[in-house]
RNA sequence: UGGGGUAUCGCCAAGCGGUAAGGCAACGGGUUUUGAUCUCGUCAUGCGUAGGUUCGAAUCCUUCUACCCCAACCA
């Protein structure tokens, strides 16, 4: 797994809403000649799924009609925004497998023809400077049921706002002290035409512009107008801008721009047992609660990366979800089975024992190593890997039980006295066990049952199972860290008595400081994927080191009840 | 509370006036050198509610209800 997926196919096979919308204009009248669309993230925090789902729509909408998706940084409040985040949501979309037309956009390097267009509408008589306080402000906009009243500022002379409007960007005002608003409508049913702002005094300066302004406009001020520089044609958002659309359309049809993009809107993604809110990951991060943006068990696209999910598989669940305006949760198991559906057919195959119990194989010589091959997946050519075998071995501690009444069916592993196949290698029957003082099991006595390495044996030696197992002498010590949903609540934000940080799984991370790898697992690379199997799928993490392994698990194999 | 939205299986979601797709989950059976995979089967006389139009309604009309969004110098 690498950061490039060069010619991936991204363009979606379902349908939605929105491709019947974009059917429907390449087919009308009035056909752009090619759909543009644009993913604007603004770079305050890193991408998590819900940032995936409308990544695969704008760049998949794209991809499917032959048009072009831009990637804009909406960079209008400098305040929370950094170049770190721009890298990470660069890195975070490509590794997804997104190109993006041109080079990167910024809303920010279209701050002087915003700046211009503001004079425009101040100079049409559609914009003032205003002088009011937030809290005046908030009184002179009214509420839902009360009409908001007029700035007493509203009707000051256009050569004076002009003037005002220099001074702001001249830096002659204190923060705070006026901003810019459009005259529109202060009775207005939609609070967002209540005089909305225009732009703000925010002394700071800014990761592209530098110190070059101290005025940044607000994002309904930036948005249209960017989409509209870029030759958008369909600017498809989430739900919650939908009262702004009136307000986006009016900017269009008040400046004079050429090129008039349509808004679109769609329902956010919910997943439960997470939080999908960059501000309350940002919480996690900054509270260490978790150990970074990227943490395995964050809903980041690079979390996810680290847990182990592929780019396929996060495209895969995004389309399984769906594109439409009802807002719901969706269960994460729907994602956790893209995600084995992808590992299924892709990871490698090894073996890893947990938590070991010593196998002594009385019959087999004591240096003895015999070298197995075996296919590194059972059903796909994938090559094959080499396995040692010797006289001590070690199983899963679970894997073997003393008690001969437990039914074949019913245990499907070592019993003592009872045979068991050991993957890839022979069938063993186990003949005593060793005890400690406290009469726990510290090694099984077993034997082999000669000729059964690729080949059944007889009847009456039936194994009752397959179980995995490593060569205690050729085992590779690793660490693996075992994940679990980061909440315990299914809807951690909607909980009425607690909030989200004080619904945190206390056994979301379990730490397994050494556990034992087949040798073939030396040669993992990062983020390389593998079925440990009956064990679980696990992938390569960038803490490895050479003389320490470490893998995270990505999720465990699905669990179906035992017969 | 004014405005804007949304309601189809436990979850997501097709459906666009002709008689309820699919996926996830769940539950049964089979195969299996991974209790995985694979495979077969079961799972809405019902489409938020109450009326109406129609030969025929999840789809059209009306009523009501529930939930989501908007009163940041955030996006």
């Amino acid at each position: 797994m690498s950061t490039d997926n060069p010619t991936l196919d991204t363009a979606p096979k379902t349908s939605n809403f929105i491709h019947q919308i974009i059917e429907g204009d390449l087919n009308g009248a009035s056909a752009p000649t090619q759909i543009v669309t644009r993913f604007p993230p603004e770079p305050n925090g890193y991408l998590h799924i819900g940032h995936a789902k409308s990544i695969c729509l704008n760049f998949g909408a794209a991809d499917k009609y032959n048009g072009v998706c831009h990637l804009r940084f909406d960079d209008t409040n400098p305040e929370k925004e950094s170049q770190e985040y721009i890298d990470a949501i660069k890195r975070d979309i490509s590794w997804l497998g997104f190109k993006w037309h041109e080079e990167i956009k910024y809303t920010s390097s279209y701050f002087d023809q915003l700046y211009s267009w503001a004079v425009y509408l101040i100079e049409q008589g559609k914009a003032y400077v205003c002088d009011l306080d937030v809290e005046q402000a908030r009184a002179y906009r009214g509420d839902f049921t009360t009409p908001g009243k007029n700035s007493p500022y509203r009707d000051r002379s256009i050569e004076e706002k002009i003037a005002l409007f220099a001074k702001m960007i001249a830096a002659d005002f204190a923060e705070g002290f006026c901003s810019l608003l459009a005259k529109i409508d202060m009775q207005s049913s939609n609070m967002n035409l209540r005089d909305p702002m225009l732009y703000r005094i925010l002394n700071v300066s800014h990761h592209q512009t530098g110190d070059k302004w101290c005025i940044y406009p607000i994002y309904d001020f930036a948005h249209g107008q960017s989409d509209s520089i870029e030759g958008v044609t369909h600017s498809i958002c989430t739900l919650e801008f939908e009262g702004h659309r009136p307000l986006y359309e009016w900017f269009l049809a008040n400046l004079p721009v050429t090129n008039v993009p349509r808004q679109y809107e769609f329902s956010r993604l919910e997943l439960n047992y997470t939080v999908t809110s960059k501000r309350k990951l940002k919480q996690l991060v900054d509270q260490n609660i978790v150990n970074g943006w990227d943490d395995p068990r964050m809903p980041t696209i690079s979390g996810m990366r680290r847990r182990g999910f592929s780019a396929v598989a996060i495209r895969k669940f995004c389309e399984m979800v769906g594109v439409t305006r009802s807002n719901g949760v969706v269960d994460v198991s729907m994602l956790e089975s893209a995600v084995r559906d992808d590992l299924e057919s892709n990871a490698k195959r090894a073996m890893c024992v947990v938590d070991p119990l010593k196998i002594t194989i009385s019959n087999f010589a004591d240096q003895a190593c015999e070298m197995l091959s075996l296919a590194v997946h059972p059903k796909l050519d994938m090559g094959i890997r080499e396995l040692p075998f010797s006289k001590h071995l070690f199983i899963e501690q679970q894997d073997f039980s003393e008690d001969t009444s437990l039914g074949r069916k019913k245990f499907k592993r070592l019993v003592i006295g009872d045979y068991v196949r050991l993957r890839g290698a022979y069938v063993i029957k186990a003949d005593a066990v060793i005890k400690d003082e406290q009469g726990n099991v510290v090694e099984v006595l077993a034997s082999l049952v000669p000729g059964t390495v690729g080949a059944n044996p007889d009847p009456e030696f039936k194994p009752r199972g397959v179980i995995h197992w490593v060569s205690a002498e050729h085992a590779v010590p690793c660490e693996l860290r075992i994940y679990d949903r980061l909440f315990t609540d299914a809807n951690p934000d909607k909980n009425k008595e607690k909030s989200f940080t004080q619904l945190i799984n206390p056994d979301s991370l379990q730490v397994i400081s050494r556990a034992w790898a087949e040798p073939s697992l030396l040669e993992a690379q990062v983020e390389d994927g593998y079925q440990f199997e009956r064990t679980g799928y696990f992938v390569a993490d960038m803490d490895s080191t050479a003389d320490k392994l470490v893998f995270n698990q990505t999720l465990p194999l699905r669990a179906s009840k035992a017969k």
